[in-house]
DNA sequence: TTCACTTTTTGACCTAGGTCAAAAAATCCC
DNA sequence: GGGATTTTTTGACCTAGGTCAAAAAGTGAA
């Protein structure tokens, strides 16, 4: 079982044994979901491969995509999770996808006894606000061509594989917009 | 001193004394500046009273404000804290504001030796990231009116003391339209 | 392969919010 | 308290990106 993603994660081998035996492995196929909206979620993924993307309804009905997650990271949808309420959103596969699941009450059980996990747990918290404030503070007040730009550096993978509109609202811009922004990027070469 | 503050910390009676032995206070006057773009941070501030601004500036000069922070939270530029490298971003006071200060070197023994302190850390980056979250996903893309009104529900206290400008660029949005959106709101009762 | 359905593209038009400049109001500080 | 400085307000105008509708291109199940 693939440990590249494992020791990626920074814990020492003797907490990496204990932590894998509460995990177990989940398979989606493209398009399934792993979080329902209304429904409370009770697993954190951590993503062997492929992508997923969180999504909800914004106030006319539309799906507004909001995060894609990639191999090697952490998905759920936060909120859901910490609190244990129903969720907002929902999140689907964009691509197959092979996850490893842990279970709410045995996430905090190894919180409540292991040091190391804590401060694993900071870890990737830490990355995930400071990627939240990056894209807040540097990305999302740009013009709509920056921003597809910067897409394209930093997701290249979901480029091939979403659809055009889950990349316009991720962006905030409408899908004719970006469809434009496409085409003057491919006649600029 | 103050511990209305630190009972909201979470922490364990033996815990918060020792925590609180790392701690040294500090005051700063209205406009001061607790963190300044450049320079590593390298104390943590819990905000004892008054309110704090961080904001950056934007490849045209104009400065971005990202965050307002009150009393009970932390407050530090994020990404230099825990990176230990220059913050490009500065933190001014909007208020007198009273602090307690913890260097990074301190909390990091803390770290290693405090499984409770370690969960507390994590909590207040649990709630950190859904507040952003939030921000990101509900609240960044509504027209500039309910941006505003929103802000008004979320941060009363600052709307009291910031400048309408800083309140705009938090919201993304000029301060000739936010002081237009305020005449609006005004007339309509 | 074809038919039904979904997604993307294109065109014509519109509007929220930006820009620029100048007046009015608020704040600072000696 | 008064003159300098900063901030907010107002008006006239502009533009990036949104809206609506219809055609074209993809996708997929039978």
């Amino acid at each position: 079982m693939s440990n590249k993603i494992f020791n990626g994660l920074g814990l020492p081998q003797e907490e990496l044994i204990v932590f894998k035996e509460s995990l177990s492995a989940r398979q989606l196929k493209k398009g399934e979901y792993f979080i329902t909206e209304g429904q409370a979620s009770v697993h954190l993924a951590l993503i062997e491969s492929g992508y997923l993307r969180t999504f909800h309804l914004d106030n006319k009905g539309d799906e507004i995509t909001t995060e894609f997650n990639g191999p090697g990271t952490f998905c759920s949808s936060y909120h859901s999770f910490y609190s244990q309420l129903p969720s907002y959103e929902s999140i689907e596969a964009v691509t197959d996808c092979n996850l490893f699941l842990i279970s709410f009450p045995a996430l905090q059980k190894h919180y409540a006894h292991s040091l190391q996990l804590n401060v694993m747990g900071r870890k990737v918290l830490e990355k995930a606000c400071m990627d939240r404030d990056y894209f807040l503070k540097r990305v999302i007040h740009l013009p709509a061509k920056d921003k597809y730009e910067w897409f394209l550096k930093v997701y290249p993978e979901v480029y091939k594989s979403a659809r055009l509109r889950d990349i316009a609202s991720f962006l905030g811009i409408k899908p004719e917009t970006l469809s434009r922004i496409r085409r003057k990027l491919s006649l600029n070469q």
